[in-house]
DNA sequence: GCAAGATAGTTACAGTTGAAACTAATTGCA
DNA sequence: TGCAATTAGTTTCAACTGTAACTATCTTGC
């Protein structure tokens, strides 16, 4: 390739992108079908899944996304019932999060149909292959945030 | 890992999802900063600059964007005389793009600070490990659209 | 040669997004 | 104690997004 014309289609940030919105946009579609459910109120989910009493600020961290989105995610699954929310009694700040009875409901459904999308995505690698996507996710995601970082 | 817990960390779509909008938004400020374009009006640039002559529609096919992004994306670049837009005499609703003098300064100039962010994201892996990253992404992204396919 | 459908591209609309400003509560420190 | 700085979480606002509807042009089949 010419060095004053960039190939897009081989260029990895654009690639990446592309491979991650036809991800998004796929799982996005079954979460809204047959759950209701937002993308960043399926992280939340998720998150309460696995470390139940989060705050919605830990849930920010432990989910890499804003927690203006956070809020809107927990105010909206609060309004179904999804959730239940215990304000600290030490710090009236913050509020401990679990996944209320509908939750859970919903998030055991949920668990296996996620579960099965990666694994149709990755079938057709190789135990190796697999093994060399989880390094190679994990050095360039750290990698970026090096660079993002300065 | 617990059958009924699924852990959001080593979730394939949430790890791509974090690596990607990590990529995008350092990517998306030097583009601004710097150049004052959108990542939609940067594809563009990036897709004429590769193959001058092409159509919105052509431009949004080559690029994996709608066409109403891609709409929006040139009609701001026409705004600033980034590009020239010459209706095709054949079939008066398709017209013709190409990058305008203005618009090819700023591909010069952008195409190696791209080609940089990529060199430096991808440095600490071997040959091997970015020729088995090339491969892997083309096989996901190509499985992924089968998924969505069908 | 002309109505019915297809295609290029734009506009309208309703929903989503994050940055910044805000409220309320807590902590640090003089 | 008391006041400035910090932190949890929400609200506001302006920008961006995609779907659907639209205009204009072209193609097809009769």
């Amino acid at each position: 390739m010419n060095d004053d014309v960039l190939a897009l289609e081989r260029f990895l940030p654009y690639r990446l992108s592309v491979l991650t919105n036809t991800v998004s946009r796929a799982l996005a579609r079954v979460y809204q079908d047959r759950f209701g459910l937002s993308i960043p109120q399926w992280r939340v989910m998720a998150a309460l899944g696995r470390f139940p009493g989060l705050s919605a600020n830990e849930v920010a961290e432990k989910t890499a996304m804003d927690k203006v989105t956070v809020s809107r995610a927990v105010s909206g699954m609060l309004d179904r019932d999804l959730l239940a929310r215990v304000v600290d009694t030490n710090d009236r700040r913050r509020a401990s999060l679990t996944l209320a009875a509908a939750g859970a409901a919903i998030y055991a459904e949920i668990v296996p149909v996620a579960r099965d999308y990666e694994r149709r995505l990755a079938e057709m690698l190789s135990e190796e292959d697999q093994a060399a996507l989880d390094r190679l996710l994990d050095k360039l995601t750290e990698r970026a945030r090096e660079i993002s970082a300065g």
